[in-house]
RNA sequence: AGGGGAGUAGCUAAGCCCGGAUUAAAGCGCUCGGCUCUGAACCGAGAAAUCGAAAGUUCGAAUCUUUCCUCCCCUGCCA
């Protein structure tokens, strides 16, 4: 039984885990670095939808913000008009609400500060800092140089300040075509970080914003606006992925040079998970291939597609949280997550009887036409849920796989001659079959039952190995229930034979609707979205396609089968 | 000698900065047992780590030094 009280482990299980960050952090309270403020963001590009791996951000920037009592901005980082759209703004904004995220007020655009990036680059023309490059996309590629040998200096780098101020003013207004001219801060070609060759701060695109509309034609890179947007809203820790850390240096030139208020960056490792692909250009072509229902598919990693499919935001910042932050490139076992659904829903989710796969069962010495009303525990994980009453009579469903012909051993389900107990119900024990003639496949099951053993229990104290759920034949309803499995059959989807792509590894079984599914008659009318545990099977949840004439169901999750282990193993 | 990161049980990951108080945490996974009207949940136990390798410093090294190995990121006018 479960205590109502809450344990050290539940104690446990809320605290803090310790990581890097969050050591930084506590030592930055403890010599005031920031006068004692933490304030973080959370700055997605809004070009995709949020997946679990933004989820891991969400809980680390809005959860170092919260422990320390400091604030976590929402920031769109909206500088590439010809990728971002409305669409995902909303989207992420619906997501990141979910998922816990307050921003209070604090919800920002990096377009809102296109006018003080504008003159800041102005200031850096004006300091030497940075110039007008004529040089064409291919040129400046050229001149780069490579890894392990330096580039070459533009030959516009050394122009007056006066020319390159008129020519920034003049790529502003609009004067020359897309890719024409490009301002440049003025670093060092022979640097041994690429980002540090004279990186490109604006370049020129004729594109309509989704914010700012054809207000500009230039548009800063990421490096010369991430920094500075933190700048700005006053950004302590700003915490992003490892495959910035080369971007780091860059983030404090600017800031340096400009001598504004500075924020620091500090890096950590993205979320992997097994059998899963977390990368938006390759959620985006699944969805733009039609190989998922779009991006709240189900079986799609996407923070939607996980909630459409029942997951709570509980169950993914416990995730989150037991992951832990780190540097490490690794990938987390996908039973990790399932174990923090399993937990969470395992304590509200009810209880209710569902035959995915119906196998007609009469009770023989059952009067006719009679029905009982059994009373049934409705969370035996929460006394408070109470019971319900669920109708037996004659006629009923169980489960296809609760029957063998021929039982293998360890199997304690229902077989001809064995008794088990019907859940609620009564004991029953099968005294034949009939099956369809022309494929021999059993249709029917005839057994007898016990009328002593009304609700489940014996008066003689006699046991059965096995109690199987069912759904009375006249009372249930017809539904659709949709299984999935992994949308990948590889751990790693990016394992590929040469030539091929990870669209190879799409698991062609990820998805198995099931149409005849019974279900007890306490689900009529069951609220879209509301999450049930089918006893035996898994937690479910009421899809947005249901309609009181056809319910549809998602599998969330099965339950752990220790039977299907020893199955398997004895195969 | 391009630069930047990372290597602790199957996975994730504490500890490392400030060497000894840890028998190198913990969770998941795995194995076994108990309990049970869900083969679930729950409870209990267990297996599992030469702390990437080697050398060095030291009375003492996962922690400090050196060398080596492996993996990841960086040559978008993407973020």
């Amino acid at each position: 039984m479960n205590s109502p009280t809450a344990g050290p482990e539940i104690a446990d299980s809320d605290a803090p885990v310790s990581n890097f960050v969050r050591d930084i952090i506590i030592d930055d309270l403890k010599t005031n670095k920031f006068g004692g403020r933490v304030h973080t963001r959370f700055p997605p590009e809004p070009n995709g939808y949020l997946h679990i791996g933004h989820a891991k951000s969400i809980n680390l920037n809005f959860g170092l913000a919260a422990e320390f009592g400091g604030q976590c901005n929402l920031r769109f980082d909206d500088t590439n008009p010809s990728k971002e759209e409305t669409e995902y703004v909303d989207s992420i904004i619906e997501d990141a609400r979910w998922l816990g995220g307050d921003w209070g007020d604090r919800m920002f655009y990096a377009s809102d500060y296109f006018d003080q990036l504008y003159e800041w680059a102005v200031q850096l023309i004006k300091a030497g800092k940075a110039f007008v490059c004529d040089l064409s996309g291919d040129e400046v590629r050229k001149q780069r140089g490579t890894l392990t040998e330096p580039g070459q200096e533009s030959p516009y780098r050394n122009r007056t300040v006066e020319e390159s101020l008129d020519l920034f003013a003049r790529m502003k207004a609009g004067e020359f075509p897309d890719g024409f001219r490009t301002l440049r801060a003025k670093i060092d070609m022979a640097s041994a970080n690429l980002n540090m060759r004279d990186p490109i701060m604006y370049r020129i695109l004729h594109a309509e914003h989704h914010r700012t509309g054809n207000k500009w034609c230039i548009y800063p890179m990421y490096d010369f606006a991430h920094g500075q947007s933190d700048s700005i809203e006053r950004i302590t820790h700003s915490i992003c992925t490892l495959e910035f850390e080369d971007h780091r240096p860059l983030y404090n030139w600017y800031i340096e040079q400009l001598g504004i208020y500075h924020p620091y960056q500090y890096e950590f490792d993205r979320l992997n998970l097994t059998y899963t692909i977390l990368s938006k250009r390759k959620l985006l072509m699944l969805v733009q291939k039609g190989l998922v229902n779009g991006w709240d598919d189900p079986r799609m990693p996407t923070v939607s597609g996980l909630r459409r499919r029942g997951y709570t935001p509980e169950a993914i910042r416990n995730f989150c949280r037991r992951v832990g932050v780190s540097k490490t490139n690794g990938a987390t076992e996908l039973s990790l997550l399932e174990y923090f659904l399993r937990e969470d829903l395992n304590k509200r989710a009810a209880r209710v009887m569902a035959v995915l796969r119906p196998l007609r069962v009469v009770i023989d010495n059952y009067p006719e036409g009679q029905v009982e009303e059994m009373e049934a525990v409705n969370n035996p994980e929460d006394a408070s849920a109470g019971t319900r009453l669920v109708p037996f009579s004659r006629v009923l469903y169980i489960e296809q796989d609760d029957f063998r012909e021929d039982p293998p051993k360890q199997y304690f389900r229902l077989s001809r001659g064995r008794e088990v107990r019907l859940r609620y119900g009564y004991f029953i024990t099968a005294t034949g079959v009939v099956k369809d003639p022309a494929t021999s496949e059993i249709v029917e099951v005839h057994c007898t039952y016990d009328p002593a053993t009304r609700g489940g229990n014996a008066p003689d104290g006699r046991r059965v190995k096995s109690t199987i759920h069912w759904v009375s034949a006249a009372h249930a309803i017809d539904a659709e229930v949709r299984l999935y499995d992994n949308l990948f059959t590889t751990e790693n989807p990016d394992d590929v034979p040469e030539g091929q792509d990870f669209t190879a590894n799409l698991n062609p079984k990820s998805l198995d609707v099931v149409t005849g599914a019974k279900l007890e008659p306490s689900l009529r009318g069951a609220s879209p979205s509301s999450r049930y545990q089918f006893e035996r099977l898994g937690y479910f949840s009421v899809d947005p396609d249901s309609t009181t004439e056809k319910p549809v169901f998602n599998r969330t999750v099965a339950l752990r089968d220790t039977w299907a282990k020893i199955e398997k193993k004895s195969k």
